[in-house]
DNA sequence: ACCTGAACACCGTTCAAGT
DNA sequence: ACCTGAACACCGTTCAAGT
């Protein structure tokens, strides 16, 4: 029976067809789970065919990395519609985190130094850049916003990654009488307030720069 | 020369010592380098004898979770020092994370749900719902505070940890060429620019609920 | 060019045994 | 109780070889 499904895969190997495979094992299994000969079985081919596409496993881990960001919109100084741009984007990234909910702590701590990835940072700095906002506090706004995206993608996909729970979880009688503030958050924490949870703080971030604008300089220097 | 280290180390194994050990090899070289292996050379012992500890290399990773979230003050509601009691604790959590770089990856994907972590995460979230927000607010508020302390921490940490830069890096002159808002970034973002950036984006959260705050509610209800 | 198979140096962990 | 050594089922990767 597996072996029927090797066999009916056996078309060639391609890039594309190593990274679409790599990135639903790990998003389906976790990023620990992840390894080349798991892979290899899954495209029906020994683990080193794998290698004559990829020198190594994390070279393959970066082209994913290229990949995911690279499906990412590349945004433009758009001066006015700055918000509306910022929005647009951050929306798209958590969007992007929920996807990849195996592969995004990966992408947390990589460096985004590629050119793919370069060429979307360049474009969310520009539209930090052209709010009007002074270098300094534009540069710290947009690394403020990219803390916060990265957070918010770890949070939303943790359920899927490595990480998972403790062995013996707390129940929930001892939350209630020694934890109380924990317990009380729980009901704005749990699945159906992501969303909210996400657009409360994007609003904050979005507000701080809006109210950090010069006021409309309309008297000279 | 080697062995005659192993031997003066050859003191009595205790889960501290495991501990403390495992964390200073983690912090050095790296989580991905980590084995229960590497720990037990570094020890003086046989692999195995870890496991008289611990069940296995994830029960001592919880440990060290503990270890160190545990290290953390525990704050208190305290009504109107809650400014100053966030700035205490964001700052406190940066400094570990800056201590823990090769560990604060772990920490970033993990759920904090042990009695220890449970009682510094209340510890948090009462000094929220003593701010004078209401609930779902300070929740939030909380939640979004995280997730920057979140995004803070693997930055800070990330030189030391797996991801680490790609291979081929994109050259200067190209970086200036092809993605100048990069450039132009790239003075605020390098190592001495960390603590102004921090705080930069702790002042504009704590800002953010400081005007969510209700106006010092004088006329009753 | 594209893919394989055996082999090497590693892992975490089980198990039966030693003190 | 505390620690060990051999063994098992995994890894990523090298290398020499097959088509």
């Amino acid at each position: 029976m597996a072996e029927l499904e090797a066999k009916e895969q056996r078309v060639a190997l391609s890039a594309k067809r190593i990274e679409l495979a790599a990135l639903d094992l790990i998003n389906r299994d976790g990023l620990a789970e992840f390894s080349t000969r798991k892979l290899a079985k899954r495209l029906g081919c020994e683990a080193m065919s794998i290698y004559h596409y990829y020198p190594s496993k994390t070279h393959l881990l970066n082209a994913l990395v290229d990949r995911v960001i690279g499906s990412l919109t590349v945004m433009h100084a758009s001066g006015k519609d700055w918000r509306k741009d910022l929005e647009f984007a951050a929306r798209e990234w958590r969007a992007m985190a929920v996807r990849h909910p195996g592969f995004f702590p990966f992408i947390a701590v990589h460096r985004l130094d590629t050119r793919l990835c370069l060429r979307w940072l360049n474009g969310m700095l520009s539209v930090f850049y052209a709010t009007g906002l002074d270098e300094g506090q534009a540069t710290r706004a947009f690394r403020s916003m990219g803390y916060y995206l990265i957070g918010v993608g770890l949070d939303e996909g943790s359920a899927y990654s490595e990480g998972q729970a403790t062995a013996t979880p707390v129940p929930a009688e001892d939350l209630l009488h020694h934890y109380p503030s924990v317990a009380r958050a729980g009901k704005y924490l749990h699945r159906g307030g992501f969303d909210k949870t996400f657009e409360f703080g994007l609003k904050y971030l979005l507000d701080g720069i809006e109210r950090m604008l010069p006021r409309r300089a309309t008297s000279g220097g």
